[in-house]
DNA sequence: TATGAATGAGCATTCATTCAT
DNA sequence: CATGAATGAATGCTCATTCAT
């Protein structure tokens, strides 16, 4: 239910000084800024800098263009959606329990960065790094749910007609996809609980884990 | 599993004479072959006319813009998309079966028009028009599939602890987000049989229809 | 007080059927409701043809371009600022009733025809044909008021120290220019008679007219 | 006889460096040229910066376009026209005097800027924010000289029987005006001291402003 | 490091005018 | 006469990126 931000083919080494770190911060959040602002496309680098208070030029020393900023601001975010302190509250023997609990921590971190996360569609969709990074975190990230889909068949604890591999991505899929219904698009008014009840509650029956079982 | 295509802001009035009608189709399919190799951004006006091999100023007797021009291009794809031949096939008191060639004629005519589909994607993220349009489609899909799912729990062969609502738009999303995975990302290798087994049983089992129950 | 119109370089013939008549007075008539709305630069063919229901290349059976046409539309603007019938009013012996109706006479056709005068003054700057014209006009006009003033002279009845050329251009222009400031620029509230009393009077001061003289 | 200059809507912020000063002045000089060359419709962005040696896009480092460049020119003529060093000149207190001095000193400004002047009654034609600011300039200019002659009035120096607001407005249209006619129209061939001798004749004749009384 | 001025390629769009039907 | 589709030249403006100071 996360994904890992990698970087894109060109950046700056770190800053040296002091002064450089907090001008490099300055930047990342200036255009953070401007990225929910204006969107990727129509963010321009003068806006950053300007935002940042900062000389245009300035931008060269710390990123190699847009991407590598917008890179840097994702960053940001990435560590929330990879991360989520699920496993403390899961009870990880309840496939049920850590379902529903990554779902619900998913939706969560996702409404608190919808606009970002509407911005990192929108790149994947624009620009060919962005998008190989993605496809490359789906697959990681699908075949982590897969196997885990494989464990509990073996266990008898779901379908076993179900190909785990497709199941998982299929799965994945529509929880991010109604996060993007609901919190970009602005779909309807249900909270995240309500959708992770939802989402969980079909994925569970997807995979015809019953109850029972558990 | 399908929208309707409705048309942007803006518009030219149809040709009058048949010379005017020509002119416009070629100038549509010289745009659908412009957008399918080089994405909507890239894609130049004049590039369109070039290859339809009429002067710059002749596109905007037909269209207002580029957008106005991919509206036209994709008005051609969402027949196939929205009317797919399925109710001949399947029998309508199957719900298994229809769910069934749904998803299969979904696929069939997502993997047909993969290109075409990417860009809709590609542009509605960019265009606002667009976005509008893709969000009214989809609660218009939605609501025709949660009534199905309604009925069907209304019948008892439906898990009644679902929303209907968000059901629907969740497993309709689950559909679309593998189409565009497999045919736009070329994520996987499955053929759009096999897909459609696994997403059809994914559905089936989320809404609680038992085999027996049909 | 009045200016004669000539024609620009180039004029297409009269048309020679009933229907080519009436086409042409709807091209007309189209053409000042354009002219007037948007400007003599703005005013596009394509919206004159629009306004008169008639097809683009229809322009052309009548016109040789814009400009053939806006001296088209002034022809009709024209009679009633060159002719005003001040003459049946006025004593011809009492120059002070004279100039006092010319300058009424003036202001009042100025104010029916404001747009059209601004129109006028637009693109006697913008376009050398009809600058020439405006100039040979003003020069005439000129010439005119000079022989009466020098006729005044001559009867000890005007200040003898004044170049009878260089003040009657002076004394029309500060009527013309008080036309337009008043109407087409929209300066001030006076009415076309407030605006007369006191142009007259600055006339007549002017020419050093004694009442007593007359 | 003058008007103060003010800014169009838009305009860039002066530059901070010394070479951006330069490069502004450099430009400035340019639009000069070129517009007196080709006229403010005529005038190409490409050719003010081709004059200037600068690369196109340094034009918008300092205008926002045409308009703005215009405007910038413009003030550097309006300061010898707002400010006739007349004041030395004229006696204060002989209001023929001042008012000779003051066309004299209009009359010749005029003549050494006459493509200018004419470009601005050009635009102010064309463009709206000119035009308002003219009208604008009008009006402080005509209260300024309408005070004056309200004065004289009261000290029974005047013509009593004139509105002083509008005898103002017309003696100062009167000036301007037949500038416009001689130096930008060509019309005749009489000499500024010549001009005004005449306008000042009729100006002082128009108020009532006998010598004795002086 | 920071500055900010200079660069310049690149493309959409308009609209008067023509002419085959 | 009327139609209306086709033409195509012509140019303003943006903005990422560089680099001398």
């Amino acid at each position: 239910m996360a994904e890992r931000q990698a970087l894109p083919s060109q950046t700056r080494r770190a800053p040296v000084s002091a002064r450089g770190v907090r001008t490099r911060q300055t930047l990342v959040e200036a255009a953070r800024l401007v990225f929910e602002r204006d969107g990727f496309l129509d963010a321009r680098i003068t806006d950053i800098t300007a935002e940042a208070g900062v000389a245009a030029g300035t931008f060269y020393t710390y990123f190699t263009g847009k991407e590598d900023a917008f890179a840097a601001v994702m960053e940001e975010v990435n560590e929330e959606m990879l991360h989520p302190r699920l496993r403390e509250i899961a009870d990880r023997d309840d496939p049920v329990a850590v379902i529903d609990a990554a779902n619900r921590a998913y939706l969560v971190a996702y409404r608190r960065n919808a606009k970002l996360m509407a911005l990192m569609e929108q790149v994947a969709q624009i620009d060919p790094d962005f998008r190989r990074l993605r496809l490359r975190r789906a697959r990681a990230f699908g075949e982590r749910n897969a196997q885990a889909i494989s464990r509990l068949q073996q266990r008898g604890l779901a379908d076993r007609e179900l190909d785990p591999q497709l199941a998982a991505d299929a799965l994945s899929g529509m929880v991010s996809r109604m996060a993007y219904l609901r919190y970009v698009l602005g779909f309807g008014t249900a909270s995240p609980e309500t959708l992770a009840r939802t989402l969980t509650r079909l994925w569970v029956n997807a995979l015809g884990i019953t109850k029972e079982m558990t």
